[in-house]
DNA sequence: CTTTCGTTGTTCATTTCTCAACAAAAGCAG
DNA sequence: CTGCTTTTGTTGAGAAATGAACAACGAAAG
């Protein structure tokens, strides 16, 4: 398909992130992205009907480029892979400046929502292959998982990641696997 | 005039010169300048005529933006002004990759060629209004001089930039203005 | 030598982007 | 509130970029 389309959209959301890491999102003006993205104004009318439908893009846009970069082969699986985590924060530590931006950023807190609840559904099949103690729901496990992974994640953002991809992993699997004995 | 020309132009010139950065001129196809450009094949042919003509382009291009960076406002001055060279090395370490290439590409002298030529035509200006001790002839002064600046430019920024460009000044200054007494 | 294979330079119909102009809405100072 | 500026969303004509196709060429491989 034609490149200039991709491009355009590209250049258009990557100027909109940049200037959210700026300044609120209501100040933002579309005359200011397209100057930013060196585009005509008119040419963020011919891909988005407004800022907010250019936000609601962005997110689903940036959000599937992370799960793509990480989902890439082996398909669904059964077993949560080490590996895609590792390949999914490698990834976002790539691309910093991006998702600092939307994950953060508190007047769009979309963005972290559309994440955990696209975690959950991935986690839910491992969950549902899990034996569980007797007593855990699986829905209550599933929940749990998505929101630890995602705070832990957007905590690791915030510390400018202090730890290495690997590291956090590592991290992650310990605590799962250790019983919680806290009462 | 129409954005897309500057920008299809700016965006296969950075291409050219990443590419050269990476391997040498003879290897580097248009096919793969416009790859890395992002832009159709014949794009690149609506610009420039071949490969040698975009190499032209591309040195006189960035010479001038060179150029633009430190002679804002005050037009020729009969003096050698040390703003200017500041503003001149800022700009190099701010596009370091860029001119870093063109500066010390040995199958490329004509970038080198071409700045030096244009140093001394402004600084044989200067040169015309000084003071000379008797017997110094004053192309020779200007020769001098240029060959100076071009290569104290070269060596600073092959040696990645150890000195702030104010620095450097400082530091040209007091070397021109001391009496070398080597004989 | 002949046969691939990739690059080149060019063409053309189609699509996207651009600029300029517009009326309408929103934001703001007096 | 009232005028003034800025931003918005839309339009149309024209320019630039696109993909696809082409013949021609050189290099590499058989």
């Amino acid at each position: 398909m034609d490149r200039r389309i991709e491009r355009s959209r590209q250049m258009i959301m990557q100027a909109f992130i940049g200037l959210l890491e700026e300044q609120e999102f209501e100040k933002i003006t579309i005359q200011g992205i397209a100057d930013r993205a060196n585009v005509n104004r008119g040419t963020v009318y011919l891909h988005f009907t407004d800022k907010y439908d250019l936000l609601e893009q962005s997110v689903e846009t940036y959000l599937m480029m992370l799960v793509d970069s990480c989902l890439q082969e082996e398909g669904v699986s059964t077993e949560l892979s080490r590996e895609l985590l590792i390949r999914a924060l490698t990834y976002l530590k790539e691309h910093v400046s991006i998702y600092r931006v939307l994950m953060t950023n508190k007047g769009i807190p979309t963005f972290r929502h559309r994440m955990t609840q696209f975690i959950k559904e991935n986690i839910t099949v491992v969950v549902n292959y899990m034996d569980l103690e007797t007593g855990i729901q699986r829905d209550v496990m599933a929940q749990f998982l998505s929101i630890s992974v995602t705070g832990l994640i957007e905590w690791w953002i915030i510390e400018s990641m202090p730890y290495t991809p690997e590291e956090m992993v590592e991290q992650m699997t310990k605590i799962l696997e250790a019983r919680l004995q806290l009462w």
